[in-house]
DNA sequence: CTTGCAGGATAAACCGATTTATCCTTCGAT
DNA sequence: ATCGAAGGATAAATCGGTTTATCCTGCAAG
């Protein structure tokens, strides 16, 4: 605003001056070398304070190979759980002294190679990937073409390259899979929506695993798809409309968020009772599944657990301690139980929302 | 992994000398000055081919008074609005060719404040602040101290050293007061969760101005607080419960989503009707709110527009061409009407989930 | 035939840190 | 008294670009 604003911000070398020091030795202090003497060391830290001088964390990064930075790149930032993702990790790569670089890869596997790439512009330390897919995807292909030090996060199983973190989707999935059929559901609908990526599938192979163990008679549907939500839409209203009676699916497993959702509203949309009529159980949890009625039975994902699991494998990666063959984290998931499945742990059913007479 | 894999990257010395030109060359034709003969270009290009050279944007940044980044401090980047900004901004940044650095203050001022800093560290060209309560934070005097150019956005009003970009949330809650004095209702709960920023003040001024207008006898009561969610939850069951029949509003506008979602949980918890016992408004539109059941009518924000508006007011500045006062921007939100409040114009109530049996 | 100037190219300085190679003390051992 | 080692400090090189000041080459004008 002022004309004057050129505001002159002081240099290593103005506190040096200021200190009666060299630059190397303020450097030195700065890091937390120990070989300075301790009169020095308080001269510089008086400077610093006098000058407010800031450590330029471009310039510092410049000469050495890697850069105090992680690389962080997601499929959206939209969805509450890479919201909280991207909390947790920003916080945790903070306590380890690092910067954190975000960005979106908005769902596009194209965009989410270029950002890798952008990444290693930045000579970040080491890099974290949510794939779009999986971890055979372009973005982890470019990772490891690029000998950049990485993990990759959620929508992974194992990998030979890189460590990879995930929740444990099959056994989350299983246990739903015990729960709706131990409920007496043998005919059930699993539904996928948005992205069907690796996350989805291994949901879709655990519960399938273990349904058929329980009972080889069980009918599973499949309505699984990447088309747009419209379409979506259709083939599940379709899908319901078609099957009255005994040839409707007694339970729908959704496999996403999203999918929860358009389920949720097509069931609605076509007046079929929750849990009466059909039962549902959601895969990743969300408030409003809580506070809606009936409330939504839902797997819950171990963010935090994710979180703290990929930037541990990260940080031991980067600064060189772990050095052996990838691993594969899996962090357990918790089921719960909720009016729309199962024997709701919660309050009784709110008697006026269901019926104002009676019967 | 492999051991020689200690990647050269190519500098643009490499390139210069590969095309046979100086290193001045190579980094006026990279960055578009014309002064350069067309052969000499042609062969500066060919060689960033050959050798797969990228500008360190580190480097690149060093000498120049600001680099080409733009950072955005946001308080937290697990709601959706957020969300979905930051997305937004981050592609419009792109567009412009700035790299853009992202974190979340997590609802803490002394964060905010110490991001601000932090970004200044960065030399950003321009820095984009939600702030976390109101443009009078700590955070935006910070911005202003360290003689940053920076851009306001969504708990402001107008202010007289930055550009400010907001929903137009006084009109907004203008028109829910509108809607539900219009729909008759004389005694309404204003109530609002979470953070008491800027905005949910302004919401509130603006209903009550309008409800008052419209009918003076209107009763309005306030539960407005920043307590943890639990104490905030038994506040709204408690005044639930202490007004039965007529002392009971006939309506709630809920000031924010958190807030919509904890009215909505207690207002079920007692087993009220929505809408014939009381309608709810809330502001902020979110997926699940067309979906539940009833469908909540709500106030969504123009997020798009705000996004657009945020970074055309920053490059403005950044790039010199504005430099008159401080312009306050409002962009108009819209009302959603469903279920919850008004006449739906969406499909009729879903018979079954309503009532089992008949009257 | 000189002079002047414009168009282009470049060597060198610069940005602000870190790191290296060197140098100076001081102190203990021989 | 001599030498070596250890402890500290620093000048200078370095990182990879951008910017500046200089320089060269023609060509048109005087």
């Amino acid at each position: 605003m002022r004309p004057d604003e050129r505001i002159r911000r002081a240099t290593i070398h103005d506190v040096a001056r200021a200190a009666g020091v060299s630059a190397a030795t303020v450097s030195k202090v700065l890091r937390g070398v120990t070989t300075v003497r301790s009169d020095n060391a308080d001269r510089v830290h008086r400077a610093v304070v006098d000058l407010d001088y800031r450590i330029d964390p471009v310039a510092s990064g410049l000469r050495g190979e890697q850069r105090r930075i992680i690389g962080a790149v997601v499929p959206d930032l939209e969805s509450p759980f890479f919201g909280k993702l991207v909390t947790e990790l920003e916080s945790l790569a903070e306590g380890a002294g690092y910067h954190m670089i975000l960005a979106s890869s908005r769902e596009s596997e194209e965009r989410e190679t270029d950002l890798v790439a952008r990444m290693n512009d930045w000579r970040v330390a080491g890099c974290i990937l949510v794939p779009v897919r999986s971890e055979r995807g372009s973005g982890a292909t470019r990772l490891n073409d690029l000998g950049m030090k990485a993990v990759l996060v959620d929508r992974v199983s194992a990998d030979e390259r890189f460590d990879t973190v995930a929740a444990d989707n099959f056994s989350a999935a299983a246990s739903v899979a015990d729960l709706l059929i131990g409920e007496g559901h043998r005919h059930i609908l699993l539904h996928g929506a948005t992205q069907i990526s690796k996350a989805v599938r291994t949901r879709l192979d655990g519960f399938e695993e273990r349904a058929r163990a329980l009972d080889p008679t069980v009918t599973l549907d499949h309505l699984l798809s990447d088309e747009p939500l419209q379409t979506q839409r259709d083939a599940v209203r379709v899908y319901l409309e078609e099957r009255q009676g005994d040839h409707r699916p007694t339970a729908v497993f959704s496999l996403s968020q999203h999918s929860t959702l358009l389920v949720l509203s097509e069931i609605r949309r076509l007046g079929l009772r929750i849990p009466e009529d059909i039962s549902l159980v959601g895969f990743d949890d969300a408030d409003w599944m809580q506070t809606t009625w009936p409330s939504i039975t839902a797997v819950a994902q171990p963010v935090e657990a994710i979180a703290a699991c990929t930037m541990r494998a990260l940080l031991a990666r980067v600064e060189g301690e772990s050095t052996g063959f990838p691993v594969q984290n899996l962090e357990p998931c918790s089921l719960l139980i909720r009016q729309s499945a199962g024997q709701s742990n919660e309050e009784p059913p709110h008697q006026s929302q269901r019926s104002s007479g009676s019967p």
